[in-house]
DNA sequence: GGGGGAAGGACCA
DNA sequence: TTCCTGGTCCTTCCCCC
């Protein structure tokens, strides 16, 4: 990446997501045309020689290449993109120094594991499947070409000036493609027309493609508004038809429906199937036949980059230091790769190196998270920065709303000015989807982040309430244990979500801390506000129910204009009395804390006044919490271990640079 | 030692 | 004029039990 070590065409060191990408490059096209040579007796049918990968085919790279660096360099992007690669780099040279130290024995081990370890592979090779992958072809472009004919023929680019979403392919003939900023490919192509994304129209197509893919496979999978997975195993067997006659089939239909052409690709699992579909692209297909011998000659000169899952770093590592370029080198240094890496990373690079894929039907996968971001043109104007983080709170909140989900895990996402991420989290103690509620946790992230310019600001909610597991109020288990406890009689547990029964919040007195107020605190965690002042007494029936808390609160914090959290502890200390002496304004300006004077006027200082008190409350809190850690009888609030995180694509990047101490 | 929260980053369209 | 995304998932690190 750094332009004095290239001389007079630092250019070519250069590589953005979109000069160094799967639809871009084909720096080994020419082993394809080797295994071609092989399946023309299997697949007479596709014209594989005057058919390209996406598109790209006549692009004039290296003066692609060279605009793209004229552009970006100098700037801010430039510099992020700069420092990363150093990065990157420091770990591949870590990778090399390990790999340099690796004693013959060593490798002599590894490959005896890796050697069993593909004989375990091998076993599960199923090749009784029909995995079809369907792509729609520049699906965006497409849809705003038929509904314009008047686009047809021109290069066409869907998205802005700041970022491109898809390139029609006469736009991609000048190295335009999806996710280049606009700018960028306006110098590339001065004769680009811009439409807007609409989305409404895109899925409306969808659909009809859909409603096309259920005649093939009603549990068809669809990765995507424009990408889908069928098995065809079926529909081959009981049609008595070929899956070559399928795929034709299937295209014309999609074609007649909805007058939108798509690219097929056909193989025994849908690894393959995604990278066969991508050879005869546009308006084609490919078929890898279930043979044994197919697959395998294959896969032996498949490069590496082409397989999904290995990106642009993946790529890099395994080339740059292992000098592996095909998925067959994947193989020939197995011993290598298990001694570098981690065993669910070697475990993924073997089954590529085999050809293995999915080939069962998978149980849809529950979304882990929903999230919303928005780029603008940077600024540390904190009034801009909560009113951008208001409106995004809302669409995330809506989106929630629209899908049923509660999350508990609130994460802030920021890029600042100079393209730095940062990510920030904070686990809730109730599940949520209000703007009201994700807002007021948003700012608090926020706030803690000021003074900052600021680029982008993202939201993102995870850990979903899970209707057959989980309570509403993650707290309840802890609730109701504390009623179990003590020296308050239990109350009966309707069973209903969260309500337990009639309990009242009155104020701690402090008289009996170890019975009651970490259980109590955990109450409080309920409605947001970790401040132990409470404890939780049956009442009888005219008591105010527990799970009525969260809902009078919601709707307090609703009316408010401000999301501000100190505006909570000032709610709460005139809903309660107080253990731990809360501030207020005396006399409307001197802080009954402390005594310092803030008048009115200045209502910024008094609230990142009220926020350090607030910290007070809290670190009182853990202290509490500290302190009954060591009472022997309260029950565990923890909740059981989920299981393994590592199922799944699995392909940690950074595992590649550590590995355990036994080697 | 293991679970889980937090932070960072890879991949994809 | 405009000037490098948005969404999701997975990993490691680290604290706490």
């Amino acid at each position: 990446m750094e332009a004095t070590s290239d001389g007079d065409r630092p250019w070519q060191s250069y590589h953005t997501v979109y000069t160094n990408a799967k639809a871009g490059d084909r720096p080994n096209a020419f082993s394809y045309y080797r295994y071609r040579i092989v399946f023309l007796l299997v697949d007479v049918s596709s014209s594989f020689f005057v058919r390209r990968f996406c598109g790209m085919e006549g692009v004039d790279k290296e003066n692609v290449q060279k605009i793209i660096y004229e552009l970006s360099k100098g700037s801010k992007y430039f510099e992020n993109e700069k420092r990363k690669e150093v990065i990157i780099k420091q770990k591949m040279d870590n990778l090399r120094t390990h790999h340099a130290k690796l004693t013959e024995k060593e490798i002599s081990h590894f490959q005896m594991i890796a050697d069993n370890r593909i004989l375990e592979l091998e076993a599960s090779r199923d090749l009784s499947k029909i995995w079809l992958h369907i792509d729609m072809d520049a699906f965006y472009a497409a849809v705003e070409t038929l509904e314009n004919p008047s686009l047809k023929g021109k290069p066409l680019a869907v998205g802005s000036m700041s970022m491109i979403c898809t390139a029609s392919y006469e736009a991609r003939k000048y190295g335009v493609r999806a996710a280049m900023p606009g700018f960028i490919a306006c110098k590339l192509c001065p004769d680009l027309i811009f439409v807007p994304i609409n989305f409404e129209k895109y899925t409306y197509y969808s659909e009809l493609t859909r409603n096309v893919f259920s005649n093939y496979d009603p549990d068809f999978m669809a990765t995507s508004l424009d990408e889908a997975y069928l098995d065809i195993s079926d529909t081959c067997r009981q049609r008595g038809i070929g899956c070559e006659e399928v795929a034709a089939e299937l295209r014309n239909t999609i074609f007649q429906e909805t007058g939108l052409t798509c690219s097929v690709g056909v193989a025994p699992n849908r690894m393959l199937a995604k990278v066969c579909s991508d050879i005869n692209k546009p308006n084609g297909q490919f078929i890898l036949p279930n043979d044994y011998n197919a697959v395998v000659t294959f896969i032996s000169s498949l490069p590496i980059r082409k397989v999904g899952g290995i990106g642009k770093v993946t790529e890099q590592i395994l080339r740059d230091v292992l000098g592996i370029n095909t998925c067959a080198d994947m193989l020939q240094k197995r011993a290598v790769l298990y001694a570098l890496f981690h065993q669910c990373s070697t475990d993924f690079f073997l089954s590529v190196g085999l050809g293995l894929g999915g080939t069962d039907t998978p149980q849809p996968k529950m979304r882990k998270s929903i999230s919303n971001e928005r780029t603008f043109s940077a600024t540390n104007d904190e009034s801009i920065l909560f009113q951008k983080l208001a409106d995004i709170a809302e669409t995330l909140s809506k989106d929630m709303q629209k899908e049923c989900l509660l999350g508990r895990t609130l994460t802030l996402k920021l890029k600042t000015a100079s393209f730095e991420v940062r990510t920030r989290a904070t686990s809730l103690q109730k599940f949520v989807n209000s703007k009201e509620d994700i807002l007021i946790y948003a700012s608090k992230l926020l706030r803690a982040e000021l003074p900052i310019s600021l680029r982008l600001i993202g939201l993102r909610m995870s850990h979903f309430h899970d209707d057959k597991h989980s309570p509403l109020d993650p707290m309840q288990k802890t609730l109701t244990s504390f009623l179990t406890i003590g020296d308050v009689a239990p109350i009966a547990d309707k069973s209903t979500g969260f309500d337990t029964g009639d309990v009242q919040l009155i104020p701690n007195t402090g008289s009996d801390v170890s019975s009651f107020s970490y259980e109590s605190c955990d109450i409080l965690e309920t409605n947001q506000l970790s401040v132990p002042d409470y404890v939780a007494v049956s009442h009888g029936n005219q008591a105010e129910s527990l799970n009525e808390c969260p809902k009078t609160q919601n709707k307090y914090e609703s009316s408010e204009k401000t999301s501000d959290v100190s505006n909570l502890l000032d709610r709460k200390r005139v809903a309660s009395g107080s253990r731990i002496i809360e501030p207020y304004w005396a006399e409307g300006y001197i802080c009954s804390a402390c005594g310092i004077e803030v008048p009115a006027s200045f209502p910024e200082e008094r609230r990142e006044h009220l926020d350090f008190h607030l910290a007070e409350v809290l670190q009182k809190e853990e202290e509490s919490r500290s302190l009954l850690r060591s009472f022997p009888h309260r029950e565990s609030g923890r909740k059981k271990h989920k299981s393994s995180r590592s199922h799944g694509k699995c392909i940690p990047i950074d595992s590649f640079f550590v590995k355990d101490e036994s080697l």
